[in-house]
DNA sequence: CGAAAACTGGAAAGCGCTCTCCAAGCGTAC
DNA sequence: GTACGCTTGGAGAGCGCTTTCCAGTTTTCG
């Protein structure tokens, strides 16, 4: 609060309501209700109500007429009452699960400024936008799972998309037993009956090993995400198999915390592990800015003396000086594809639960 | 999408209706509602609320009857049926205004990778969730405008806070003319009786001079944002208006638009204009992250031959190298006062308009 | 030309909740 | 024993909308 220098207070007077509200008689704080249309077009409620939802048959004069009065008291429908009746909300929440942590955690500004959960806000608009669909963003922590399913059954939502950052979050299995349309941002730690959309991470490991054993790297080294979620530990397995194939016994393993820092830190840990190294894999690319950052640091030229291979191909990854060769996660197209799954199964809430996986690819540049 | 590589579809059988739902006669689909509850406790609707609600006056011993009756029938109160009758839905819209472009726009995805969005939802996200006030995103184009307004006085949400993206915005002035709460982060271009918190942009750009200033610096310029956004006016009001005061008559300025790649941009057309150039002020960390990158590209040493001060204090700031010397926004406590600000208002519409003004400051580092 | 089919528009019953009355119950004082 | 104030719980009227049912008005065709 320290930098805050002068609060200003400014007694602006207030303008007028907006032109377009027409008021007949009543205090100008009430807004047009359909009533009040049907009053001034002089027919019934439901005739509105039908004019306004594009309902069949309805004479194309008093039609004329309900729109003109709609024009006319500048009625916008309330989508609470209508939402009260239909059970549809044209909302979806794109829920963070952090069971885990608490309230203000500084774990979540971290996620917050991290580009993945914009890259999946993007993804998510871009479908969502276009269909008139809403997006309201929850997070909950352990205690609040209970009170999430309940809201989301009554609708809050019509569904929801379900980024569960713990590994073996309870979550998605309770939205499955509410029989709520969700669909998961990632493969679920243990299998549960709910869609989702996720990378072949296990396959992009692999693809990193390759192009590091491409090189004839002879020292290996991985830095990775928290053991413990999912797409950490396929990161690894994929590792570990490929480079097993090209005839590594042993590839010592870093776990960071997909931040910068935790990257530096590894990196650290890892060259002082084994000095000679001289390809190592990183399993998100902020970590792998990090590790560049020591490297260089410490004297090692990339990729000549370490080639580093990355992962997300996020904006980073250009950033990075040498840029990143590093595995493509199409996370937009993903958020996007499980916005339609979403969409779909709230459509038909009895359609099969479905999956998509995405297949990464390598994206070469200079630092491996 | 050549990039899928197969759709599963797992039909898994699903599992009973949670067991804390207990259902008496009715089919299975209906949720249990107060009046549910209150036939199970004996008791009235309104009693049941009064409960639910922790409202004075009510036996305690009924008050346990009726919370037993609650926990037995599983009952979660139904949002949207009491934001109808108090009009208060407990959430505020993120809008984010982008009159100019449309749907697909890719500025759109541009604009949810910058870290920008990320700490705005962080920081507002610091102070709502405590509160228990959930968080809705509102994308609008100048077409949705007058839908938005709408939507927001018949109770689609409590307020918003505002992003506004284009210059000459006019729903700041629709928003304050339909009296709804509403706080802007970022002043309007125009004087509008509305709250808002802001930067004082022009202090931070001056103190960046004042850096360059003292490290003897001869022939300076500048990488602006946009021209028409009101930030990008007062930072380069302010740097020239310092180096002015420092005996610099002029000062070539190029603008960007805020990505890493109109900063390569603006910095290679810097150079062809000024060879000589030894210092530069570039309006956002991650402009200056190109900028950084183009100067050595070019052979220049940083800070020895070209001294480099940017502005944000993102986290791309501390991956570059040499580490950005930049002005702190300090975005997440502007955001969270935001959020405040808003919270404030809502409970007292007839509160005054205020704004918050943050003062910058400068953040040494190697790069000036 | 009359009856069945097709179409139109209105009345009214809710959706699930809150909250204002109002009546009943109870204690105290005269 | 009656009058008065106070507490407590219930009945019921909506909040603004959708939608079913039904009556009235065509149209169609034997």
């Amino acid at each position: 609060m320290a930098d805050r220098i002068f609060r200003r207070s400014a007694g602006h007077e207030r303008k007028a309501l907006s032109t377009s509200c027409y008021n007949f008689g009543m205090q100008s704080q009430r807004l047009p209700t359909l009533e009040d249309v049907a009053r001034v077009a002089g027919v019934s409620r439901a005739t509105v109500s039908r004019v306004v939802n594009g309902i069949r048959n309805v004479d194309p004069q008093l039609h004329e007429l309900v729109w003109s009065a709609v024009e006319q008291t500048g009625y916008v429908p309330n989508r609470l009452a209508r939402s009260l009746v239909t059970r549809r909300t044209g909302t979806v929440a794109l829920v963070v699960s952090d069971s885990e942590t608490h309230d203000d955690d500084p774990f979540m500004s971290r996620f917050f400024a991290d580009p993945y959960f914009g890259r999946v806000v993007g993804g998510l608009m871009s479908v969502l936008r276009p269909a008139g669909v809403q997006l309201a963003l929850q997070m909950v922590g352990a205690d609040g799972h209970k009170r999430l399913v309940g809201d989301l059954r009554n609708g809050q939502a019509d569904g929801a998309v379900v980024l569960s950052l713990p590994a073996r979050d309870p979550l998605p299995g309770l939205l499955a037993d509410a029989r709520i349309p969700a669909v998961l941002i990632g493969r679920p730690a243990d299998p549960v009956p709910i869609s989702y959309v996720d990378l072949a991470n296990e396959t992009g490991a692999a693809l990193a090993a390759d192009r590091l054993a491409a090189r004839g790297c002879q020292r290996l080294g991985m830095i990775s995400g928290p053991a413990d979620v999912p797409a950490s530990q396929d990161r690894i397995t994929g590792f570990r198999r490929a480079t097993a194939r090209h005839g590594h016994a042993w590839v010592p393993l870093v776990n960071g915390n997909f931040t910068r820092e935790s990257g530096e830190q590894a990196m650290r840990l890892l060259l002082a592990e084994q000095p000679r190294l001289d390809g190592v894999f990183v399993a998100n690319d902020l970590m792998a800015l990090g590790a560049l950052l020591v490297l260089r640091d410490a004297g090692k030229r990339v990729p000549e003396d370490v080639a580093v291979v990355g992962f997300d191909d996020s904006s980073a990854a250009l950033a990075a000086r040498p840029a990143l060769t590093t595995v493509r996660h199409p996370l937009e197209d993903m958020a996007a594809e499980a916005a339609k799954l979403l969409l779909a199964r709230i459509d038909d809430p009895a359609a099969r639960i479905s999956s998509v996986i995405y297949e990464p690819t390598l994206i070469a540049r200079q630092s491996a």
